[in-house]
This record gives structure tokens, C-alpha cells and sequence, in this order.
DNA sequence: GCCAACGTTGGC
DNA sequence: GCCAACGTTGGC
């Protein structure tokens, strides 16, 4: 039986990565690497699935805002950053035999018709359950099913849209 | 640039 | 295992 899809809000702070950096990327896919925290590291290294739904949020903007929909392409693997001594990520502690971080690659599918910005996300009370607005520093965060089907629905897609494009790009990954 | 929230570190 | 000190995140 095939795993069954969940979702997520990935964080990224545009001037390091952008959802357009992410379209423009090689196959339009991304390594996921450099997250250091554990709430995050056991996301991605324990629960993230191929085929799961992202939410890309851009961070530490003057306008934090969803930008678009992205779908994990591959399982939890070791965060090679971590043990090269060159690395922003470099962490001593780490070997290949305990590699301690974990990443994903995530593929690009479609942009939001409109933005989502934190602003407006904060005046629905649907939404007001998110991780993004009562734990908001996470920054690998799971999104329910409601959440998401709420987000694309204000985001002007529709979720059949979403999931079909989904789908596409991660048959033309294999 | 400020600062609240909160995760991590390390002394005890 | 507690908790103070410290560092980081990220909205504003």
C-alpha cells in the first residue's frame, strides 16, 4: 500500500534560495541540506516521504509569504555539509557512521496564483492551529490536510491541480 | 536593528 | 537532571 501523502512548510530565506532559484535549479530540483535542528532533523530523517506535499515559505523577509508548492522527491539521507570542515554547516561532532543531520531533495511543481503572505494567513482562524503561527521558528513544519487544502484554496489552486502536478514531477524524476 | 521566543550548552 | 547563560531565528 503506498504511503499516505503529508505535508509540510519548508522555510527559506530569499536572497540563499528563492521558489524561482528552486524552478531554475538542475531538473528543477533542490538538496534540502543545512537545517541543524532536531525537530527538523527527525522530519526529515524519520517521517518525510517521497510523493509529500511542500509548502515553499520565504523567511526573514520584509514580506514572509507561501510562494508555492513543491513535492519530496526522495527519503531522508545524510546531510554531507555537516562533515565538510569548508561548509557553513560544517558540524564537528558528525562522521559517516553518525551522520547526526539529514536531508531531502525537493522538486519544483506550480507557484500560488496569489502569494500567501504570514500577514493574511494570521487573519484566518482555520488556519490559526499552523505551526507557522504558534511554533514559528520550526523551520521543516508538518501541515495538516485541512491546512493545505485551505492554503491552495486561498492560494488560487486547486488541490486536484496540485496533486496531478505533483504527481508529473515525480514521475519524471524516476 | 531590536527583541521575544526558544533551542542548545555546560556547570553543578 | 536542573537551569542559567548564551546563541539563533525571524517578525517587525
Amino acid at each position: 500500500m503506498r504511503h499516505e501523502r503529508r505535508y509540510w512548510l519548508f522555510k527559506s530565506e530569499p536572497p540563499a534560495f528563492s521558489f524561482e532559484d528552486l524552478k531554475n535549479s538542475p531538473g528543477s530540483t533542490a538538496c534540502w541540506d543545512g537545517v541543524r535542528n532536531f525537530q527538523a532533523r527527525n522530519y526529515l530523517r524519520d517521517v518525510i516521504k517521497p510523493g509529500d506535499g511542500v509548502l515553499f515559505y520565504n523567511s526573514n523577509t520584509p514580506r514572509p509569504h507561501i510562494s508555492g508548492i513543491a513535492v519530496v522527491v526522495n527519503e531522508g539521507y545524510p546531510d554531507k555539509t555537516a562533515l565538510d570542515p569548508e561548509s557553513a554547516h560544517f558540524d564537528p561532532r558528525c562522521t559517516l557512521q553518525n551522520p547526526v543531520w539529514y536531508m531531502v531533495d525537493i522538486r519544483y511543481c506550480l507557484p500560488l496564483a496569489r502569494e500567501l503572505t504570514l500577514e493574511e494567513l494570521k487573519t484566518h482562524q482555520e488556519l490559526s492551529g499552523m505551526v507557522l503561527l504558534q511554533r514559528s521558528r520550526l523551520s521543516i513544519q508538518p501541515v495538516s490536510r485541512e491546512e493545505w487544502e485551505m492554503l491552495l484554496h486561498l492560494g488560487g489552486i486547486s488541490t486536484d491541480d496540485a496533486e496531478s502536478q505533483m504527481e508529473t514531477a515525480i514521475r519524471e524524476i524516476r
